[in-house]
DNA sequence: AACTATTGGTTGTAAATGTAACTAACAAGC
DNA sequence: GCTTGTTAGTTACATTTACAACCAATAGTT
């Protein structure tokens, strides 16, 4: 069989952001894994509970776009890491505040400052005027407009 | 605790390159596994076979950047789906050329139509400037521009 | 109050993935 | 020829993820 050379796996979008997604992902990794053996959802869990303060699982799922069941566990493996501490609420047992320990927040500090690093050193790569415009394609691709 | 207003998570490269990459993945997602019950690692496999011609299995792991048991379980699977066949070389009985078959072929014109469409699709929603840079910051990110 | 529906969250199980160990074929040095 | 090394690919096993079923608490209906 014979190549097909009018379509290019790099030129179909969701390929080439995958890959460059991937590149990203493993490289920054090794800060939230190598450094506190967290998964990609604990960090993730932990990066909105320190960006936006102490809120339930369910609003985890809704602002990081988790399942339920992905935010139950990485909320389960945090508590036994010390990390956060749930609150459950008087009014209505079924929710439970998550709220970050001393040192859940000493880690977020740490991470999210490595992240900072990690970002600015991408954006080192291109224009500002490409950053701008990189990330107003990003944004609109992930349909994030509506719900910031 | 409080919220931590400086860093947003949608200002992470690596968080809104993930959402944005899963976002048209799971959409695209439905052409392959809707219609032809194929994993993602499947189609690309079948990708790359139909974009650039029959090559081996380690071919395919380095220009799609997949390890080598993912490729071999995906070519399994294509195998007795009777999308690809595998021709052992003479020469040198450790390689393998993998190929697709006439259903293999039809198959791959069916998905890389859509992927097209899907493609133009997205770009529609960007003016040809964005969409020129976004390839390019993507391209940069993902390593592509040496290899290519 | 009793009956159903909905919501927040957990648990069980199958599917998929990552990693390491393994096999087979070839290559190189002696 | 025999040892050692390398390469292509598979298999085995542990970890992670996806999906469905489940449980407990609340809300809504009668």
């Amino acid at each position: 069989m014979r190549r097909n050379s009018e379509f290019n796996p790099q030129d179909f979008l969701p390929y080439l952001l995958y890959q460059a997604a991937e590149a990203l992902s493993l490289e920054f990794q090794r800060h939230y894994r190598g450094q506190y053996g967290m998964l990609r959802t604990e960090w993730r869990v932990l990066f909105h509970l320190g960006c936006y303060g102490d809120m339930t699982a369910k609003e985890i799922c809704d602002r990081a776009r988790l399942h339920k069941t992905k935010v139950s566990r990485a909320v389960a493996a945090l508590q036994t890491k010390r990390i956060l501490t749930r609150r459950e609420l008087e009014r209505d047992r079924r929710h439970a505040i998550l709220q970050l320990t001393a040192k859940g927040q000493r880690v977020f500090a740490e991470l999210s400052g490595a992240a900072h690093a990690f970002d600015s050193e991408v954006r080192a790569s291109m224009t500002p005027e490409e950053a701008k415009i990189l990330h107003r394609c990003l944004i609109r691709i992930a349909g994030f407009e509506i719900a910031k």
